[in-house]
RNA sequence: GCCGAAGUGGUGGAAUGGCAUACACGCUGGUCUCAAAAACCAGUAACCGUAAGGUUGUGUGGGUUCGACUCCCACCUUCGGCACCA
C-alpha cells in the first residue's frame, strides 16, 4: 500500500468524467452514419457487483472506442443490461423482493461502477431487456418465428435441472450437469417450444468461414458443436416387415462387413420389431431397463455395453446377406437415424459390443502395415486400407471405396447420401417467472394461436406470489392465464412458459440504433448502416451459446428481410480472465477483488493501466496488488514529467553530446507514436503498447537529467511529453485529459487527432551490428546505418575481439543481415 | 480418444528465422529522512572466475539452417472444447 497520493486523481477523474457526460463525448445521432465504428461490448447480466475481471471487458472496450474517436472514426458504444434470468427471482423467493425491484437496483449499482471506471458509454440507448418496451420484441421474434414455422411445440425428452426448476437447452447442459448451478441434470418427457436453428446448421457452419477476423478457436468450437458429418443413409429391407430401416454411416466403406444392426432402445421401430418374438417378455424388460438407465448414466465414462436380439434380421442390399438386428443401449436415438450398421472389424464400440455377444466379426479394409486377421485381432481398425472380401470393389483403397460405394447406393436406390448434424433445436421453453412471456393462447376450439402483433407485449405481471417450491408464479396468476382467444374471443389460457434468455440478448444489438421505436423492433435502414458490429468484445464463455444464438437470428432477419447482412459481429475479440490465488473469480471461492477500494486508494487511471498492462489481454491473467501499485506509481512518474517539461525554458545551446541524446529521443518519439499505433491498429496488444510508452518515458527523464539547467533543444523534449500524454489516453483518459490541458490544449483530447509518426524520423542513422562466429555472439560494433557491405566487413574483421577469435582459421563464409547482424562461419 | 491453445528469469511477460529475458513487479545495495513511504542511483538467468572473460540456457529428444524461443518430426506436461455422434 502507497500511503502518499503521487498526483491528485480523485478530483481528476470527477472533474473530467462529469465533463465529458456534460459535453456528450460519446453520444452518436444514428443519422451519422458515415465513418462509422460500432463498438460493442457484450451486455452483462445485472449482478450485485462487479468486480476487476469484469472490469477487463469493460476497460478493453472504452479504449478501442477512444481510439478509435481519435482516429475519426464516428463511434457508438452503447450499452444495456441482460436482465432477465434465475438470479433475481431465485433472490425474490428467499427474501421477497420483487426481480424488477431488485433487477433495477443492481442495474443502477453497475451503472455507478461502469461511471466511476470512467468507462463512457452512450447511455441515451441503454436497452434493458426486462422492461416491456423490449420483450414486447423479442415476443414478436418469437411469433415471425412460429409464422415461419421455426418455432414449433414438441414432446421431447428434455434436460430439466431440479435445482433451477426449469428445462435447459442442449448447449446449458455441461458434462451433464447445469451450466449455472452445476447441479445434475435429469431427462424429462415434456412438451416445450424450440426453435428449429438446425434449418440453419449448415449455413451457420460454413459461414464461419467468413469470420476471418474470428478467434480461430471460437469457430472451431462452433464447428465442433454444430458437428457434421456426411455419410449414406441405408434403407434395409426388415425381413417379415413392410418397413425399412434407416441407419446412417459414415463409412459405406464397410457396408460388407456389417455383421449385425443395432437400434436404439428408444427407436420407434422396437416394439413392432419384437412383436411376435418367442423371448418377447424377456427382449421386453432388457430394453425397459435401457431406457430407464438415463443419457447421463449412459454417457458416463465408459458405461457398459448392454443389448438384446430382437429375433429378426434385415437384408444387406450388397450381397443379400441376413443381418440380426439388435437393440442396443450405445445406440442414440438423438443422433442420425437411432440406427446404425454395426461392422465390429472397423469399429471400436461396434468391436466391443461383438466381444461381448459372441457375434461375427468380418475385415473388410485390410490394414496396409500388417494384415488383419479377424479371429486374432484384439481391437478394431478404423483407419484407411485396402478393400478386401467386398465383392467388386476388392483391392481399391477405402477412400475411393466410399464415393464408388456411395454412387452404387444411390444407383440401386437402396438409399442415398445424407449429411447429419450433432446440433439440436434450441429449447427456448423455461417453467420461470423472469422472462420474458411466450405469446401464445390456448384455445379450446382453435388450439395453439400467436398473439397478435398488435397486442404486444404480453405483460409479465408483477402482483404474483412466489412460492418456495420454485413453481412459476404465472401459473397461479389467474388473470394471466385467463385469456380470450384471439380468433374467436372465447375463453382461452395462455401460456405460462417464458423464454430462455438467450433470445432476449440474441438481437439487442440491433435495438441499441433505434432503441426507442414503439411500432418496430429497430429501424431495417438504419441497422443496415450502423451494422454488422464492427468490433464485439466478451469473454469465450459465450463462444458458442450466445454468439450462436445472434447469428442464427441475424440470418433468420436476414431471409425475412429485415436486415440486409447475414452475420452480425465482423471482429469478435474475446478477453482472457482475470484469476487470483488460481481460480477465476467468484464470491463464493471469495477471491473476488472489488475495484472500489482501488479505484478509492489510487484511482481508476490506474486500475485501467493496470489491467491493460497485465498481460496479452486475450489471455487469463493472475491479479497482483503489487502490479497495481507499479501502475500507479508508472503515473506519478509522467505527472511529475508534464510538470518538469512545461517548467523548462531553452537557455542557450547544446552541447554535441547533448544534442546526439536528443537526436536520439525525437527518433523515439517517433517510433513509439508507431508503435503504440500498430499494437492497437493490429491487435489488442495494449500491454506492449503500454511497455514502448514507458521506455519513451524513460528517456525522456534521462534527457532531461543530463542537462536540468535546460540548455536544449526545447521543441523535441516537448513533443516527447505531449506524445507521451497522447499516446497514454486512451488507458488512462482522466490523467490524459487534464496533462493535456496542463500542456496548454483547451479543447477535449478526445476531440484531437491521434498522432502520425514522421517516416524519416524513424530510421537509425547509427545502428548496433551484432557480430557472430558460427552463430555465436561475440562482439559488437556501433557503425554508420548506410555503410556498405564492404567497409562493413572490413570493420567486422578489424574489431580486435573477432580477430582474436578467427586468428589463423579460414573464413569459409560471411553472412550480413543489413543492420543487424554480421555471421563469421570458420 | 479426437480437435485446439500454451510451456521463456524469483513473478507477470517481451522477442515469430538474426544481440533471448524489452517493459514492469519483486529482491539486494546506496542517496535523501529521526524513521517510514515516495523519489532517485547501481545491480539482479544459472554456473566458473578477483576481474577480463568463458560455459550453459526458452518443457524433453532429434532434425533443417551460416544462424532456431521462432520452422519440421517425435514425446512430456498444463489448460480449453468435443466425445458410445455411427
Amino acid at each position: 500500500m502507497i500511503e502518499e497520493k503521487l498526483y491528485p486523481f480523485d478530483e481528476i477523474e470527477k472533474k473530467w468524467q462529469a465533463y465529458w457526460r456534460e459535453n456528450k463525448l460519446f453520444t452518436v445521432d444514428e443519422q451519422n452514419w458515415k465513418n462509422k465504428y460500432y463498438c460493442l461490448m457484450m451486455f452483462p447480466y445485472p449482478s450485485a457487483a462487479l468486480h476487476v475481471g469484469h472490469g477487463r471487458n469493460y476497460i478493453i472496450g472504452d479504449v478501442v472506442a477512444r481510439y478509435k474517436m481519435m482516429r475519426g472514426f464516428n463511434v457508438l458504444t452503447p450499452m444495456g443490461f441482460d436482465a432477465f434470468g434465475l438470479p433475481a427471482e431465485n433472490a425474490a423467493i428467499k427474501g421477497g423482493i420483487p426481480p424488477k425491484v431488485s433487477t433495477l437496483n443492481n442495474i443502477a449499482t453497475m451503472k455507478r461502477q461502469l461511471d466511476q471506471w470512467g468507462v463512457e458509454y452512450d447511455w441515451s440507448r441503454v436497452v434493458i431487456s426486462c422492461l416491456p418496451d423490449y420483450y414486447k420484441w423479442t415476443q414478436w421474434i418469437f411469433l415471425k418465428l412460429y409464422e415461419k414455422g421455426l418455432a414449433y411445440k414438441k414432446k421431447a425428452f428434455v434436460n430439466w435441472c431440479p435445482s433451477c426448476k426449469t428445462v435447459l437447452a442442449n448447449e446449458q447442459v455441461v458434462n451433464g450437469t447445469c451450466e449455472r448451478c452445476s447441479t445434475q441434470t435429469t431427462q424429462k418427457d415434456l412438451e416445450q417450444w424450440f426453435f428449429r436453428i438446425t434449418h440453419y446448421a449448415d449455413r451457420l457452419l460454413s459461414d464461419l468461414d467468413k469470420l476471418t477476423e474470428w478467434p480461430e478457436r471460437v469457430k472451431t468450437m462452433q464447428a465442433n458443436w454444430i458437428g457434421k458429418s456426411t455419410g449414406v443413409e441405408i434403407d434395409f429391407k426388415i425381413d417379415g416387415l413392410a418397413e425399412k430401416l434407416k441407419c446412417f454411416t459414415t463409412r459405406i466403406d464397410t457396408i460388407y462387413g456389417a455383421t449385425f444392426i443395432a437400434l436404439a432402445p428408444e427407436h420407434p421401430f422396437v416394439d413392432k420389431i419384437i412383436e411376435g418374438a418367442k423371448d418377447k417378455a424377456a427382449i421386453s424388460k432388457v430394453v425397459q431397463k435401457m431406457r430407464n438407465e438415463s443419457k447421463i448414466e449412459r454417457s458416463q465414462e465408459e458405461a457398459a455395453k448392454e443389448g438384446v436380439f430382437t429375433e429378426k434380421f434385415v437384408i444387406n442390399p450388397v450381397n443379400n446377406k441376413k443381418i440380426p438386428v439388435w437393440i442396443a443401449n450405445y445406440i442414440l436415438m438423438e443422433y442420425g437415424t437411432g440406427a446404425i450398421m454395426a461392422v465390429p472389424a472397423h469399429d471400436e464400440r461396434d468391436f466391443e459390443f461383438a466381444k461381448l455377444y459372441k457375434l461375427p466379426i468380418e475385415v473388410v479394409i485390410d490394414d496396409p502395415k500388417s494384415p488383419l486377421d479377424a479371429a486374432t485381432m484384439k481391437e478394431a481398425y478404423v483407419g484407411e486400407g485396402i478393400m478386401a472380401n467386398s465383392g467388386k470393389f476388392n483391392g481399391i483403397d477405402s477412400q475411393t471405396a466410399i464415393k464408388k460405394i456411395g454412387d452404387f447406393f444411390e444407383e440401386n436406390k437402396w438409399g442415398k447420401r445424407a449429411t447429419q448434424y450433432r446440433l439440436r433445436d434450441w429449447l427456448i421453453s423455461r417453467q420461470r417467472y423472469w422472462g420474458a412471456p411466450i405469446p401464445i393462447v390456448y384455445c379450446p376450439k382453435c388450439g395453439t394461436v400467436g398473439v397478435p402483433e398488435k397486442d404486444l407485449p404480453v405483460l409479465l405481471p408483477e402482483n404474483v406470489e412466489f412460492r418456495p417450491t420454485g413453481e412459476s408464479p404465472l401459473k397461479f396468476a389467474k388473470d394471466f392465464v385467463n385469456t380470450k382467444c384471439p380468433k374467436c374471443g372465447e375463453p382461452a389460457t395462455r401460456e405460462t412458459d417464458t423464454m430462455d434468455t438467450f433470445v432476449d440478448s440474441s438481437w439487442y444489438y440491433l435495438r441499441y440504433i433505434t432503441p426507442k421505436l414503439t411500432d418496430r423492433p429497430f429501424d431495417t435502414e438504419l441497422v443496415n448502416k450502423w451494422l454488422p458490429v464492427d468490433q464485439y468484445i466478451g469473454g469465450i464463455e459465450h463462444a458458442i451459446l450466445h454468439l450462436l444464438y445472434s447469428r442464427f437470428i441475424t440470418k433468420f432477419f436476414y431471409d425475412i428481410k429485415v436486415t440486409g447482412f447475414d452475420e452480425p459481429f465482423k471482429n469478435l475479440f474475446t478477453q482472457g480472465m482475470i484469476i487470483k490465488d488460481g481460480a477465476k473469480m467468484s464470491k463464493s471461492k471469495g477471491n473476488v477483488v472489488s475495484p472500489d477500494k482501488l479505484i478509492a486508494d489510487y484511482g481508476a487511471d490506474t486500475v485501467r493501466l493496470y489491467t491493460l498492462f497485465i498481460g496479452p489481454p486475450e489471455k487469463d491473467a493472475e491479479w497482483s496488488d503489487r502490479g497495481v501499485e507499479g501502475a500507479y506509481k508508472f503515473l506519478g512518474r509522467v505527472w511529475r514529467l508534464v510538470e518538469k517539461g512545461n517548467a523548462l525554458r531553452a537557455t542557450g545551446n547544446a552541447d554535441e553530446k547533448l544534442k546526439k541524446n536528443i537526436d536520439d529521443l525525437k527518433r523515439k518519439t517517433h517510433q513509439t507514436i508507431k508503435k503504440v499505433t500498430d499494437d492497437l491498429d493490429g491487435g489488442f496488444h495494449f500491454n506492449t503498447a503500454i511497455s514502448a510508452i514507458m521506455e519513451l518515458v524513460n528517456e525522456t527523464y534521462d534527457v532531461i537529467a543530463l542537462d536540468p539547467s535546460g540548455k536544449k533543444d526545447i521543441e523535441v523534449l516537448k513533443e516527447a511529453i505531449e506524445s507521451v500524454v497522447i499516446l497514454l489516453s486512451p488507458f488512462v483518459p482522466h490523467i490524459g485529459e487534464e496533462m493535456w490541458r496542463a500542456l496548454g490544449k483547451t479543447d477535449s483530447m478526445f476531440k484531437s487527432k491521434w498522432p502520425s509518426y514522421d517516416k524519416n524520423a524513424i530510421v537509425e542513422k547509427v545502428v548496433t551490428i551484432a557480430i557472430q562466429i558460427n552463430g555465436k555472439l561475440r562482439s559488437k560494433i556501433e557503425v554508420s546505418a548506410d555503410m556498405n557491405n564492404a567497409d562493413l566487413k572490413a570493420a567486422v574483421l578489424s574489431d580486435p575481439k573477432i580477430k582474436n577469435w578467427i586468428g589463423e582459421k579460414a573464413i569459409r563464409d560471411l553472412i550480413i543481415v543489413p543492420k543487424k547482424l554480421v555471421n563469421v562461419v570458420l
